[in-house]
DNA sequence: GATGAATGAGGATTCATTCAT
DNA sequence: AATGAATGAATCCTCATTCAT
């Protein structure tokens, strides 16, 4: 689904609508909200005018909000397949479970560079004016986080839940929505290939501390 | 140091630079750097005019740079300090010290809520115009940061130290960067008193088990 | 023929065309030319687009001038109307002839509360741009208003007519044109049947102090 | 004081704000609240810049709202004159009291042209917008209107007094705000010397036909 | 140190209009 | 006859900054 993704976005012809969405995506997630212009946005989706994005768009906001909306679907999904994974009654398998959903999420967040600091962003904005918008979006990812958590069989206790749930969104989401924070004080681009690789190992045999499994570490 | 600031910034008489600093403080973490302008932080500073505020910065960057650095060096302190800490030879010192370094940046975070939002984007904008100054100041706090964890004798390889110091960092800070969507999607006030308590005993445990000290998961 | 107008305008299935002509007639005397947009005329008029009013009229001006020539054609008619009444060489009737038009215009404009600040407006209007529109639709009003009154047998002088006549049209159109200024001073809706008829009464008698008939007063 | 306020206007150097009002007070009258930019304004009033205005004026409404205070404050005042002249106990003064009140209406209005037609529009404009604020402006003019005609010892009802009032406001305001329709449909500018002159000689007569004094038709 | 005034550039949004379908 | 899409120009207003006082 990712890949037929990737492919519509590069190979097909997209619509205005679509090349729009693509233009903020990009730049809202270099810059956030306020720091882009409609201007901007709109000569980056080869727009000759502002006044054709209105056409599609009602105004800056809503086009946020799409934006918002299809950037978290596909993440959505993968957590709900994993959370669907979880369910099925087989015992020997959770270790498997986590490193393919590792594997899966991590792939995709490497492919999509924008994702991780666009979320990041809209976390970090609580203008009542946005903040509506990407709380129904972020709660359904949430819930069934900590669904997964919870039948996990992890040892911690339930009271911690919500809290191991939140570190590991910051420990996958936030290496790369850092990442250009990282480079300029690493000695490598972290979103190359290797350095992704070693984040992949890195995070599963965190994982596998944190929540516990004994012979995987 | 983290007591004397509080109370400074509290109790005494603070000076016109100080209010303004406090008021930009406050602005830039809520809505970054595009989202804030300069008239609106000089009214919160309790100017008549913007022009006041020249004449304490040179301009809207200049200000935005010295909040940052304002907000990163008591930080950067309690690295340092825990630096000077592991350098001591106290081989069964090791859990202990994690856990006062954990209690005092988790303390100091909690009483200045803006301050992991502010470097969260900080560290988010990549534009160059931002960039180099964010670096210059997050760097010593990366590099201490690295030694600290490279001492600790964990039984992490060399090549992974990054990223599990990216990881801490990130599973630290990003709790109460992002606590306002938390709150929204959870039950309860991330930052109340209770909910910091509980961060600080999952951060424990988590750490614990990151570093793999033996005995204590 | 008023009568068969109105009829035809709530009763008969409407052209698209009138459907425009009857949404800009409404916003037109509500916000004037400058302060309605094509957009909401056509949204008013039930169109799902802007281009389609484009079919039927030229232009926004001409929409305007189509808007105006409507509007005044069944006042040209009365005060014609009464032109041609007041050439039959009935000696008894001028008293008659009067009060006869003020009840057929009082009526019109009273059924037609668009109509007078339509035209209020389109005389305020000097922009060249749409004067001479204007002044083509009014002229035959006041050049048969002024015969009306130069065969009426008052004691004016010539060159007062004019200004006679002019006075009559502020002071029997204004009441409507100004009809919503006055319901916000006045303790009542001066579009109200009361309020109307006994505006009608006021008329009548001031016409008659005005025109100078004697007995009538 | 009219003579005084003319002067001011023309001779003494003016505040950049009486500027602006000066340059909103023209345009306005001229083609409406809608009909006129801010950037117009600010170009009128000599300024470099639109948001030097913004300086002056929160809003453009709140700049016409500005105008339209400035402008009727002086009628107002005449107004209220003539209430207090009507106070005094002189029996065989009314004619004169009419006669001078006119006198004094009509040189200001002519000496003001743009005022009739601000007024005018303002009236008409009924969006809650703006009327909230005409009102207010308008109402004392009406109340003394009113105090007057009730205390002129005409033979009018008293419930007919208020359609009196609005009739000679319409009868000697209409005048001038439509003057430039009338121009376009007479012969003669009617603003012009002698139009003016003619135009209150046949209000005075005009007015003491209405307000039915004997031996004065 | 502080402030009122000014200004060029740019912000989001709407305007009237055209064109292909 | 109607509409979706596009666009150049204009809308009101705010931006960061400067300067004289």
């Amino acid at each position: 689904m990712s890949a037929r993704n990737a492919t519509a976005r590069t190979r097909e012809v997209r619509s205005t609508r679509d090349l729009i969405l693509d233009a903020a995506e990009r730049r809202f997630a270099e810059r956030g909200f306020a720091g882009v212009s409609v201007r901007e946005i709109a000569a980056d989706a080869g727009l000759k005018n502002q006044a054709s994005l209105y056409h599609h768009f009602r105004n800056k906001r809503a086009l946020y909000e799409a934006v918002l909306a299809r950037g978290l679907e596909p993440i959505l999904a993968l957590v709900a397949e994993s959370d669907a994974a979880a369910a099925q009654p087989r015992p020997a398998d959770p270790p498997h479970f986590n490193d393919r959903f590792i594997d899966a999420v991590l792939a995709y967040l490497a492919e999509h560079p924008h994702l991780p600091r666009l979320i990041q962003r809209a976390g970090l904005d609580d203008s009542r004016y946005l903040k509506s918008s990407v709380t129904k979006l972020v709660r359904p990812l949430y819930t069934v986080g900590v669904h997964v958590l919870a039948s996990s069989g992890s040892s911690w206790p339930q009271e911690e839940i919500p809290h191991l749930a939140a570190g590991l969104y910051h420990l996958i989401f936030g290496y790369f929505a850092n990442a250009s924070l990282l480079e300029s004080v690493l000695d490598e681009d972290p979103r190359s290939p290797e350095a992704v690789a070693r984040q992949r190992e890195f995070v599963k045999k965190a994982v596998a501390r944190l929540l516990g499994v004994p012979g995987n570490q």
